[in-house]
RNA sequence: GUGGGUGUAGUUCAAUUGGUAGAGCACCGGAUUGUGGUUCCGGCUGUCGCGGGUUCGAGUCCCGUCACCCACCCCA
């Protein structure tokens, strides 16, 4: 019989049993890391009516999102996390208690050409703050310590939080006289570590027809370097000529001056003026991660502060701020980096239990003992030789293996391989369970997921 | 959407000026009866992406097509 020949569409990450594992880890890590700040999970579909993910209209998403019909119903997949969220908290804004603090993990599609870290399908992990009306700057400054717990408890060290505010470069602009091109130009100048100062100037210049000398401006701007509080520092040297321009500034300072009192060292952070990234509902603080070893692949985590997030579904004024982090880039980037530990259990089990005996009882009371004592188990009674199954736990890196033949169960006892040193013992069930948790406390210490 | 590249066993790749396909890895089996990972021996697999053309003859040249990859755009 012909068979058809199985593939998976470009663009759709699709993992083997251990990397699978790996990536659950992160996402474990993730979870737990957005619930010590106090964001609630949340779901949403991934289907939604076409006219909700589409309200905002034109742009990039209209190009990008997964689009059908069925039957009369004009339906889209997510594009982002976002936009659910906002159409969530307009739905239930009644029910809902503000400052409204929810983390999702969930996989988003854009019919975009696949690329190197580049997916069709990919997981964001987003966590959002929504205010009722007003939100405070200081869920701004909390942001970068959600970001930094989540990376160093990874076990990353070489990553930097970039920020900058959107409300200094419009009101920059906007003393420049350049007010109606800031977008064009923040673009433009986003690209600078990429394109360089030549050729932005160029761009500016030539394509945009910002003068030579406001050019030159915006590129002195920019080119302000240092710690962060140097960079605060000289931007105060701004202050006073637009109402924009000091509001970011002080948003700015804000952020900078609690990120001690937030544990996140100075070396994972920094206020870079170029950046201006994100989706353009940006209007305040914008983040951006990167990973210093691979600058290269792009952002891994972006987000910012928004005035209004759901003015297309709802009357209420709702700011809020949030970040979103790119799972599956991430993930693609540590594995192909190397980063990943091999040294991390990734067996599907703990135990491998090989009864060799007719009666399973026995095999299958301690693999009981075992679950009950919160040690995962696993019996195989298939038909096969006792050499494959040695193998089985072997290419699964299966830290334990018990046999249960005659001998042991005549003299009430287990053999238990450990897998990794080659040692064997014969005990008593309750003793091996024991030996076995201890071992695997000992085998999971300081068990990061980079390694 | 625009530009460039590539398509050969499960996988990574090789095949002299066009003469009807190989290697490593992986996989499977064996090296005496209840012990894996190392080693040794043996074995398997391909409509050479698909369709057409040139030719005595094409994996190797030409055209088309599809798929994938890279860059741009944009972004996680």
């Amino acid at each position: 019989m012909a068979v058809l020949k199985p593939r998976t569409l470009s663009g759709f990450m699709e993992l083997l049993p251990a990397p699978q594992q790996q990536m659950e880890r992160i996402m474990e890590v993730i979870r737990q890391s957005f619930s010590l700040y106090g964001f609630t999970p949340l779901d949403t579909p991934i289907i939604e009516a076409s006219e909700v993910l589409l309200a905002k209209g034109g742009g990039e998403t209209e190009k990008q999102i997964y689009r059908f019909t069925k039957g009369d119903a004009d339906l889209s997949l997510r594009f982002d996390l976002t936009v659910p969220l906002a159409k969530y908290v307009a739905m239930h804004y009644s029910e809902l208690s503000f400052p409204f603090r929810r983390f999702q993990i969930g996989k988003v599609y854009r019919g975009e050409r696949a690329q190197r870290g580049r997916f069709r399908e990919f997981y964001q992990a987003d966590i959002d703050v929504i205010g009722d009306g007003k939100l405070s700057p200081i869920n701004d400054a909390e942001i970068p310590a959600i970001i930094y717990r989540v990376f160093s408890t990874l076990g990353l060290n070489r990553f930097q939080i970039r920020v900058n505010n959107r409300k200094i470069l419009n009101g920059f602009y906007a003393m420049l006289g350049l007010s109606e091109l800031s977008g064009e130009v923040m673009r433009t100048v986003d690209k600078l570590e990429k394109i360089g100062e030549a050729t932005v100037r160029g761009i500016l210049v030539d394509d945009l027809g910002v003068p030579g000398e406001k050019a030159d401006e915006i590129l002195k701007f920019i080119a302000i370097s240092g710690g962060s509080k140097a960079i605060l520092a000289a931007l105060e040297g701004y202050r006073g000529r637009n109402p924009l321009f000091d509001e970011g500034l002080d948003e700015l300072s804000l952020v900078v001056n609690y990120l001690d009192s937030f544990g996140v060292p100075s070396e994972n952070f920094v206020v870079d003026l170029t950046i201006a990234r994100g989706l353009d509902y940006y209007t305040g603080t914008v983040y951006e991660t990167a990973l210093l070893d691979h600058p290269e692949v792009g952002s891994v985590c972006s987000g910012g502060r928004y005035d209004n997030l759901a003015e297309y579904y709802t009357e209420k004024e709702l700011p809020g701020v949030g970040i979103s982090i790119g799972l599956t880039r991430l993930f693609y980037v540590l594995g192909e980096q190397g980063m990943l530990n091999p040294d991390l259990l990734t067996a599907p089990t703990d135990v491998l239990i090989l009864p060799m005996t007719e009666d399973l009882g026995p095999a299958i009371s301690f693999a009981t003992l075992l679950r009950q004592d919160g040690i995962r188990a696993q019996l195989h009674c298939e038909d096969k030789k006792f050499k494959a199954k040695m193998s089985y736990a072997d290419k699964l890196r299966i830290p334990y293996v018990v046999f249960l033949g005659e001998d042991e169960v005549n003299s009430g006892v287990v053999a238990c391989k450990d897998m990794f040193s080659g040692e064997q013992t014969k005990l008593a069930a309750v003793e091996t369970a024991a030996l076995i948790k201890a071992g695997l406390t000992e085998k999971n210490k300081g068990a990061v997921i980079l390694g």
